[in-house]
DNA sequence: GATGAATGAGGGTTCATTCAT
DNA sequence: AATGAATGAACCCTCATTCAT
């Protein structure tokens, strides 16, 4: 987000593609929002999926940012899911009752967007999730966590925090729900003695 | 389902709006995939909304009934997890590369489709989380399971399925990923002594 | 109206032309009306223009009866005017509130229309205004009329028995209108001392 | 018609609706006739029933026009009549083989737009209606014309001139019908001896 | 003859995109 | 650079007509 006017028709389009999806976001709504001409916003980018685009590939950067910030920090995976949970549902709550982009909501769009997702924003993605992966790597090494395939989990904890999502969606009132699922992705759903230690 | 023209347009509305998503899949591309002519879909629907309201009615309710069907069978909490669990993975693999209704993925559509949506899929979609919720209190009733929101746990759940999908998504090849999310889901990504039980 | 479903179908579709107009009026709603099924309607109608025009025609043939058999008869110019006047207005009353065929309201509907407008229903039209013609002459003959164009006497006379149709339209509460419109057509608007006498 | 491209639109309209009719009338016809594209059309007005509604509305509001420039003229009933008569009459000749729209060819075009009608048109055509009226009082007033329901004489009036148009359909040659029928208005069609005074 | 399910051409409308100003 | 009027392709939906039963 260099420019000034880029970033002011970016953050018009987030909130205008967050309410409405995609499709019913109309270049005019953006426009609107951006207080500039339908016209202007082809000054910037290319077309609508272009902005789609930059959008996505600029919360995955921010993503990707926080979780490069960690790495090479010397606290434990837990603390470090802790972190990187936190800023997350952060941003979910931030746009309580909209789709997140980065979970996905919007992931088969169509097959024309499906391509530049293919070439721009899957590469990212899986960025991050290897960074998630890395995380969990670390706590395997540092027996905090248990050895499992750790894409796996990582994609797993994307989920996760996806939850926070949907217990919104259906309007349950959850104060406790960021507790509850930290700590089934910590600890499971089983009972067993682990937490009488 | 009840009618045979009818199964058979919404067998191939299915298959295209899981190929191209709602929005993009046009009415001709469902007449082609149903192989009857254009005006047919309108004889049996409404319009394009009610057709997809129609899937997701249809999906939410065989969900619902592989829970209800296990309402009041005599196995543990972990057992009716397991078959849910694999009732919809099964789902999912059967499309595989489609984007899944159940799991919210087009929740935002759209204002309009969001009025359906909230008197025709949402009271389903409850029904369905409060049926899983059910089995989680269940799982606590009997000491199977720990004692943590229920409804959270059930949201948490259907995103845990959910993992399934995604990871296909990035093709990434994880033959053990239904295990490995099992496990997850049960024992959390902890490492303690409990498995070493 | 040989056939017994043929009239029947007539009549429903007098009804529905009447209450919505050529174009909006549907054939299903003209079939739902005569207690048919659609494909009927075809069996005795080559399609909805046909219908359309055998409507007109028949009112048209059934106008022109009511003056063929004033043509012999032995009264007054004036007194047939008036018989003329009243089944005519009959007919409108009877279909109070609806748009007469009669008097040209959809006489435009569309060149393809206008072509069996040409054939079909103008020389019917122009048969029937004959007759009205013919009507006058007699009164000119018999001093009873003033010598104007007979012709346009004729057209001036159709159209002051629409008058009534239009009166209904706006509502208005007259209940001596056609006690007014008939003053009008003998005597015009103009005082003098015609009636003082 | 304040803006340029508006009035452009609406004269095109005029000439397709006159032409065609309302519903024969497709936006393409109009959009090709004013020399735009079709989208253009919405720019200016909200769909077809809108076009429709401003094009009557707008020449309703001329013939208000003519008939408040006369209002308080000083000159007699008659001479009014006579003044109003050979506008309408103009309005018909210029629109040779056309349907008026102001004299209700299409009044029952269907609910929908009746609706439109009732609230925008109608009002117009009422008060068109009264101010015609007027006329007749101030002609019964000043012993001009004989006393009979101005109202009734009023619509009477309307569909007088009307038979100009009808004339004009059956392709009658009639140079003199509009003294004819003017003649008729005044004196009526009955013979006696107030012509001969 | 009668039906009504099926057809598909046609038209109104939307909206991403362009381009003259 | 910025505008927003203009464009026209695209798409949903209607409904006259057909035809297998």
């Amino acid at each position: 987000m260099k420019n000034n006017k880029e970033t002011q028709i970016l953050k018009a389009a987030e909130q205008v593609f967050f309410k409405k999806g995609f499709f019913p976001a109309r270049m005019e709504d953006i426009a609107e929002a951006a207080g500039v001409a339908k016209g202007t916003l082809y000054l910037y980018f290319k077309d609508k999926t272009s902005i789609y685009m930059h959008l996505m590939s600029y919360r995955l950067e921010q993503a990707v940012k926080v979780l490069e910030s960690m790495q090479h920090v010397k606290i434990s995976a837990t603390e470090k899911l802790d972190k990187v949970f936190k800023s997350w549902a952060d941003y979910y709550s931030q746009n309580k009752g909209m789709t997140s982009f980065v979970s996905l909501e919007n992931i088969n769009l169509t097959t024309e967007l499906m391509k530049e997702m293919d070439t721009q924003i899957k590469p990212r993605m899986i960025k991050m999730i290897d960074m998630v992966t890395e995380i969990f790597r670390q706590g395997m090494r540092d027996k905090e966590f248990r050895k499992i395939n750790p894409r796996v989990a990582a994609i797993y904890f994307t989920s996760a925090v996806r939850s926070f999502f949907v217990a919104h969606f259906y309007q349950f009132n959850l104060k406790d729900s960021e507790k509850v699922i930290k700590s089934l992705l910590l600890n499971g759903i089983k009972l067993n003695n682990k937490e009488s230690k």
